[in-house]
DNA sequence: CTGAAAGCGCTTACAG
DNA sequence: CTGAAAGCGCTTACAG
C-alpha cells in the first residue's frame, strides 16, 4: 500500500487539510509545520494520488491524441513535438491509434470522455460531425493537426497544401521547366489529396502553362503507387521534363521506375517531393522536396490546447510554413 | 455538468448501488430494473467516470510507455503494436519519452506513478537500478523491450541481436564471402551495439575467418555515419568483397560512400544491413537485411504486462525470431 | 432483489 | 495559522 496524505499527515503530527495546502502551496501554514510536513514526505516516500486529485478539481492533466496511424513518419514525428510541449507543461498524453476508422474513433473518444481527459487533439483526418458531437458533450477542447473542419470552429494547425504545392510547381517553373508532370496522392482525399493537385494546376495556370490530363497521374502517396503512376506517365507524359509527387515516396518510386527505363535524374527528369522525410537525404541523388516542420506542428498544437484547457478561451488557427528544401533532383534548364 | 451516476439513478427512481451494479454486470437485480436503468442511462447520455472508477478500484487500465525517442522508426513501429494489443484489451496508453536522459526519465516515473498506472514497458535502454527502485515502490509489474536487465528478472521481448548478426555474417558467408567487413552501431552499447559486433565475430570465428580490426568500422547507426565508416573501411579494408552494418541507415550510408567511389553494388561489393525499415525496400538496388518483427513485439510486450497485471503472476522473457529479408545488395561470389 | 452507508485519497470552504 | 467536515463519483460489504 502506497502512503497517503493521512499518513504523512499522522507523521507530521498535523491535519490533512494542512499537508494538501503545503503540498499545493497554497498559504496558510507556518514554516515550521512546512519544513514538519516535507519532512515527513521525505520519510514516508508520499507521492500524492493524481487520480483522487483529478476526481475533485475535474482536471487529469492528460491530452488525448488521435491519428490515423501512430507508426507513419508523419504521425511520430508530430508526436515527438506533442510530447516535448506536453511535459513541458506537465501533461500526459495517450495516443490513440483510429486506423480511420470511424468505429475505432468512436470507441476512443468514449474511452478518453471516461478517462476525463482535458483536451483533444486529433490529427490527419477529417472532423466528422459525429465526432465532433460527442466532444462537444465532453465539453474539451480540441484541436486539429492537419485538417480543418468547415462547419465548426475547431483550431487547427497545418502548412498550407494548396500553396506548398504551388511553391513547388513554381519552383520548378523557376528552374526552366514548361512541362511538368504531376503524381498526385489519393485522389478524394480533401486533406493531402485534392489541395496539392490544385496547387499544381494553379502554378501551371498562372504561369500561363496549359494543364494536360495526360500529365497527371495518382497514387495512394506509397511507394509502389510511385512506381505505377510513373509507368503510366511514361506513357502519357513521355515529353515532360520535370515531375512533382505529392509525397516523397511516390517520388522515390517515380525516380526508380524513371531508372528503370535508363532515364537519369536529374538530367533527364527533375523530381520533386512533398514531405521531406530521412530517406529523402538518403536516395541517390538526394530528393529536393518540400518540408513541414512536423515536430513543432505538434508542439504549437499541444500549447494551443493548453492554452485553450488553462483559460477557457478560443484560439486561432494556424498555417506553419513549409519549406523547399534544395538537393539534387531538379535540374536547371536552359 | 456531466451526468452522473446519481442523476441515472433519480431518473431510473433506484439507488446508486443498483445503478452501478447493472453497469458493471454483478448479480442482484430484476430484468426490470436493469431495462430501467439502462433506459435513463440512455436518456441522460450517461458515461462513468474512469476516474472515480479508478479511485477505487486501483486500477487506473492505463499503461505507460516509455522510448528513448518516440519518432524512431523502431519505437515508432512497436508503439503500433503495443497500442493495438493494448486496445485490445481496454488499455490505453501514455508515451514517455525519456530522450536517454535520466534526469527525464526518473521525472516521467514519478508522474507515471502518481497517475498510478497500472503497468510500464521500457524499450530501448537499459533499466537503471534507480529506475528500478521507484519501479518497485510502485509495485507495478514491468517488461522490457529490446533490452535485459541483469540484477532483476524483469521480462523481457527482443530479437537475439547477438544471434541476428551472427546469421547475417553466416548468409554472407554461405554466399562465398570470406573477406566482409563490418560497420558497427555505437560503440558501447550494451545493446545494439555491442552484441552485433560479438555475433560478427563468432560468425568468423566459426568458419575459420580471421577478424582483422582493419575490418571493423563504427557508427552511431545514423546515414551519415555509414558514409563516415564506409571512407574508412575503404583504406583499412580495400579487399573486402561484402559489409555487414547494424543499421539499415548506416548500410545505405556505405552503399552512397561506396558509390561515390566508383563501387558496383552488389557487383563490387555485397551489402546487408540491419532493421528492414520502410526505405530498405526503396533504395537501389533494394537492401538485404535483418528484420525484426517491431510491431508484433510491441504486441507481445503488451500482453505479457497485461498478464502480469491481471493475474498478478511473473511471466516468462522472449526471444522472438528475426528473419533475413533477401533482397539484391548481396552477390553471390563463385 | 434492493438500498443506506462507508470509504477510495484528495481539496476546499468554513469556523476558529 | 490550523483542523473538522463535506464532497468529488464511484464500489462494495452489510443488512434487509
Amino acid at each position: 500500500m502506497n502512503p497517503t496524505i493521512k499518513d504523512v499527515a499522522r507523521k507530521a503530527n498535523v491535519s490533512i487539510a494542512t499537508v494538501s495546502r503545503v503540498l499545493n502551496n497554497l498559504p496558510g501554514y507556518s514554516d515550521k509545520t512546512k519544513q514538519k510536513v516535507f519532512q515527513a514526505i521525505e520519510e514516508i516516500g508520499y507521492q500524492p494520488n493524481a487520480i483522487a486529485r483529478g476526481l475533485i478539481n475535474k482536471r487529469t492533466h492528460t491530452i488525448g491524441v488521435m491519428f490515423p496511424s501512430v507508426s507513419s513518419a508523419f504521425s511520430s514525428d508530430v508526436l515527438q513535438g506533442i510530447e516535448a510541449s506536453a511535459h513541458d507543461h506537465n501533461y500526459s498524453v495517450v495516443v490513440c491509434n483510429t486506423d480511420s476508422d470511424g468505429k475505432r474513433t468512436m470507441k476512443y473518444l468514449q474511452v478518453l470522455r471516461e478517462k476525463q481527459i482535458d483536451g483533444l487533439i486529433f490529427s490527419s483526418e477529417v472532423l466528422k460531425k459525429e465526432y465532433y458531437a460527442v466532444l462537444e458533450r465532453m465539453n474539451i477542447p480540441v484541436v486539429l493537426i492537419s485538417s480543418e473542419s468547415r462547419f465548426v470552429k475547431v483550431p487547427y494547425v497545418k502548412v498550407d497544401d494548396y500553396q506548398a504545392a504551388f511553391d513547388a510547381v513554381e519552383y520548378l517553373i523557376r528552374k526552366g521547366h514548361r512541362k511538368i508532370a504531376m503524381i498526385g496522392g489519393t485522389k478524394n482525399d480533401t486533406i493531402a489529396g485534392i489541395p496539392r493537385v490544385e496547387g499544381y494546376k494553379k502554378a501551371l495556370e498562372e504561369h500561363g502553362l496549359p494543364f494536360k490530363p495526360g500529365y497527371l497521374a495518382y497514387g495512394d502517396f506509397g511507394f509502389l503507387s510511385g512506381c505505377h503512376a510513373m509507368e503510366t506517365l511514361l506513357k502519357t507524359a513521355p515529353d515532360c521534363t520535370a515531375l512533382f509527387a505529392a509525397s516523397d515516396e511516390m517520388a522515390i518510386g517515380a525516380m526508380t521506375a524513371a531508372a528503370k527505363h535508363g532515364l537519369k535524374i536529374p538530367d533527364d527528369l527533375s523530381v520533386m517531393g512533398y514531405d521531406d522525410l530521412r530517406l529523402a537525404q538518403m536516395v541517390v541523388p538526394p530528393l529536393t522536396t518540400i518540408s513541414q516542420p512536423l515536430c513543432e506542428i505538434g508542439k504549437i498544437a499541444c500549447e494551443k490546447l493548453i492554452y485553450m484547457i488553462d483559460t477557457q478561451e478560443n484560439v486561432n488557427s494556424r498555417i506553419v510554413t513549409h519549406s523547399i528544401i534544395e538537393r539534387q533532383t531538379v535540374r536547371i534548364l536552359p
